[in-house]
DNA sequence: AGCACGCCGACT
DNA sequence: GTCGGCGTGCTC
């Protein structure tokens, strides 16, 4: 007998059972493609999520199991999202699956929500007035965080020690004294930005930028799938440009997604955008709760939002009618995804203006060498903004040597000439920006008897050290934590000394040399949600530190009016890290940095650090000349091989047993090698491996990996899929992973 | 990946 | 005699 039957496949589920399952459809419910379901799966009938991708009337060849219940139409997928799964399992080697929860928001196949601490004012409550009868010394930092309160509603407790220098005990006083609550919520809820009247009519644009406005709009209205390159200086005025395109793409009645690097970046834009746009405008970004996430995703699929910004995920926004994707700071590394789905956004926002016939603008001051190349080959087309714009001028550069002074105190992190020029910051009133790259520069705890370096348990590398209220050590991996020992649990010697700087080493120094600076710290450790850093940047903006010290994340386009200085503590450690972008990246980082000086009326200084003066990558930032930079980086790719000249992939086998990893490493070589002799003879790759990961044991897990210079066609693409299904046939026990493209190396 | 079925060692 | 070890194989 015929029967209404809809294929499903699975949300959540190893490769072995990435294919479609049939279901009989509820009678009374319209099931269609793209639909979310619960189905009852394998022998135990638990329920799962799955995806819809078909419905057929036809007569089943066995008893199939009935789908138990359809989630509302508006949270499936749409067409073009559902083509966009299919693009990413064939390009990506993940299941649908996953594809899927990449573009879904959680609540529609999850159900627990995280919640953290918050403080809020308990009634409108006046600083000034609620303390003065208080007379303690913690007055001052009780109306600081009052009035940060007043002014922004909410903040975490746990930033409150790094803000306003509070801990749980000032804490418990306010709340003691009924002025602050403390409320658990379900992660930030962050309101747009009110409307300003004052920003919503646009100034004209420079004749510069109207040149650039008019090539990128004639292009548009080619109306074909295409992609331009909007290269221009710091300070000439891009997003400007962007911002009339995307006027015009809208006054058509096309939608807009606009991705910007960093969360804390999509604060200053949603400003801008919702001047502009009003309730038009989603936001996206993971600081979002997953009620709000649901609650964009169905207006943006309900067609009432027009724009989208967000950061990298935002590029999964399921928005019809797309007319145009800007992505802003194309170069930059956060586009990469490093999570368990390895997308790239820029490689995603491509796939969907083809589909979409949609137009693709990157704009950089820095464009990635990959997409430079594609813009001279034409691939792209490139729009050049040259002149800074209005008043601002380039920063005065200071490449200072530090090679003489750290011979003299190798434990040093401020240079003479960096010190003066804070202090003559702090004197002015004008606050600094200091830049700690924090890989390679960690503090270590070494024996000095013995010669053994206090390490993970769990993981090949070093403990650090950090200075709470008391010493401990932890692992910047599996976030294992010990008190710091008395002796060396090797020899029992009592001379365990610290190694290595920190941006925590930079934070006691700074209070040593300038006691009454107020400094901002952001890293990992005051702003472990990935959602704190709003807090901290708002606040610096708002004048309420001198300095700010941070990693590569305080570079990016924020805009300090009042920041007249940034420095580069050491530029040595993002010179050399063994990556074949390494220069690329510092190219950048510099030229950012340098940018970050002196946007507004005040002129800029930027000092750079370094043990390498004579390095030409300083001179070329100093300058901002990334055509030299770009002309030198790609005659070394070629003549090594690197994209964009290949592809690169990386292969990594991962398990909790050394022995099963590096048998398993043999036999995905062995794989490789019979493929490439046998029935893929016609595929050319360059095969390196194995060897171990940069950090070769992480939580107990071992990883070997392979590298992999290729070309990027649907013949390599079909062996690698090959390949990860011979693997997962030969019984070995260690889990294998792919990451393609621009990655991680 | 889960989860069942299945066929062998140490416990009441 | 049976509780439970994880090897093998299936999941509409």
């Amino acid at each position: 007998m015929e029967q209404t039957i809809a294929r499903v496949r699975l949300l959540s589920t190893a490769k072995a059972t990435d294919r479609e399952y049939d279901y009989l459809c509820p009678v009374s419910v319209a099931v269609s493609r793209g639909s979310v379901v619960c189905i009852p799966f394998g022998k135990g009938d638990r329920t799962r999520y799955g995806i819809v991708t078909d419905v057929v009337r036809e007569a089943p060849a066995m008893a199939l199991k009935e789908i138990c219940s359809v989630l509302p139409q508006e949270v499936g997928l749409s067409e073009e999202l559902f083509a966009l799964c299919d693009h990413l399992r064939s390009h990506l080697f993940c299941t649908f699956g996953d594809a899927a929860r990449a573009i879904l928001p959680s609540p529609v196949y999850r159900k627990e929500a995280k919640k953290e601490a918050f403080l809020t004012l308990t009634a409108d409550v006046v600083p000034e007035e609620a303390l003065a009868s208080f007379r303690g010394k913690n007055k001052e930092k009780y109306l600081s965080l009052l009035r940060h309160l007043s002014l922004t509603g909410s903040v975490r407790e746990r930033t409150c020690k790094e803000l306003f220098g509070l801990d749980s005990g000032g804490i418990a006083l306010l709340v003691k004294k009924g002025l602050v609550a403390v409320e658990m919520e379900e992660c930030l809820r962050e309101a747009l930005p009110e409307v300003s009247e004052k920003a919503a009519t646009p100034s004209p644009l420079s004749p510069a930028q109207e040149k650039a406005y008019l090539s990128l709009k004639a292009q548009f209205d080619e109306s074909l799938p295409s992609a331009a390159l909007l290269y221009g200086v710091t300070g000439s005025g891009k997003t400007r440009v962007m911002l009339a395109l995307c006027d015009y793409v809208l006054s058509l009645g096309k939608t807009v997604l606009y991705l910007v690097p960093e969360i804390a970046l999509t604060r200053q834009s949603a400003h801008l955008l919702t001047a502009r746009y009003g309730d038009r405008v989603a936001v996206l970004h993971s600081a979002l709760s997953e009620g709000e996430r649901r609650d964009a995703y169905v207006a943006i699929r309900r067609g009432e939002k027009k724009v989208v910004l967000g950061t990298r995920s935002a590029v999964f926004a399921p928005l019809d009618d797309l007319g145009l994707i800007v992505i802003d700071e194309e170069q930059d590394q956060s586009y990469k995804s490093d999570t368990m789905l390895k997308y790239h956004a820029r490689d995603v926002a491509r796939f969907r203006c083809a589909k979409s016939r949609a137009m693709l603008l990157l704009a950089s001051a820095t464009p990635d060498v990959e997409s430079y190349q594609k813009a001279k080959e034409g691939k792209y087309r490139l729009v050049t903004l040259t002149d800074r714009y209005g008043t601002a001028e380039l920063p005065r550069v200071q490449i200072v040597d530090l090679r003489r002074e750290l011979r003299e105190d190798p434990s040093r992190l401020l240079g003479s000439r960096l010190r003066e020029e804070l202090a003559h910051n702090l004197e002015a009133g004008e606050q600094s920006i200091l830049l700690m790259n924090r890989r390679g520069y960690r503090r270590f705890v070494s024996c000095l008897d013995c010669g053994t370096v206090l390490r993970c348990p769990n993981c090949s590398v070093s403990l650090t050290l950090h200075n709470g209220k008391s010493k401990y050590l932890s692992c910047h991996y599996c976030g294992h934590a010990t008190p710091l020992p008395e002796s060396c649990p090797e020899c029992g010697g009592a001379h365990l000394s610290p190694h290595g700087y920190g941006i925590q080493q930079l934070q006691e120094e700074l209070k040593e040399v300038f006691p009454k600076a107020r400094v901002i710290r952001m890293d990992s450790d005051t702003t472990t949600a990935k959602n704190g850093c709003d807090e901290l940047i708002s606040a610096f903006q708002e004048g309420q530190a001198d300095i700010l010290i941070g990693t590569q994340m305080v570079a990016k386009g924020h805009n300090f009016p009042n920041v007249t200085l940034v420095g580069v503590v050491s530029a040595d450690s993002a010179l050399y890290l063994s990556d074949y972008r390494a220069a690329e990246h510092a190219f950048s980082l510099f030229t950012q940095v340098i940018g970050r000086a002196g946007r507004a009326e005040k002129k800029g200084r930027a000092l750079i650090q370094t043990l390498n003066p004579r390095h030409n990558v300083f001179s070329m930032a100093a300058s901002q000349d990334y055509e030299a930079f770009f002309e030198g980086e790609i005659a070394l790719r070629r003549a090594f091989q690197f994209p964009p000249f290949c592809q690169m992939a990386v292969f990594t086998l991962a398990g909790e047993n050394e022995g099963d990893v590096s048998r398993a490493a043999v036999t995905f070589s062995h794989l490789m090698e019979t493929a490439l002799k046998s029935d893929f003879s016609d595929v050319k790759l360059i095969i390196y491996g194995p060897f171990e990961a940069t950090v070769y044991r992480v939580k107990n897990i071992y990883r070997k990996r392979f590298i992999i210079k290729f070309k990027n066609n649907a013949r390599t693409r079909t062996l690698f899929d090959t390949l990860l299904t011979r693997y997962g046939e030969s019984g070995c026990t260690a889990g294998i992973g792919a990451d393609i493209g621009p990655g991680l190396i």
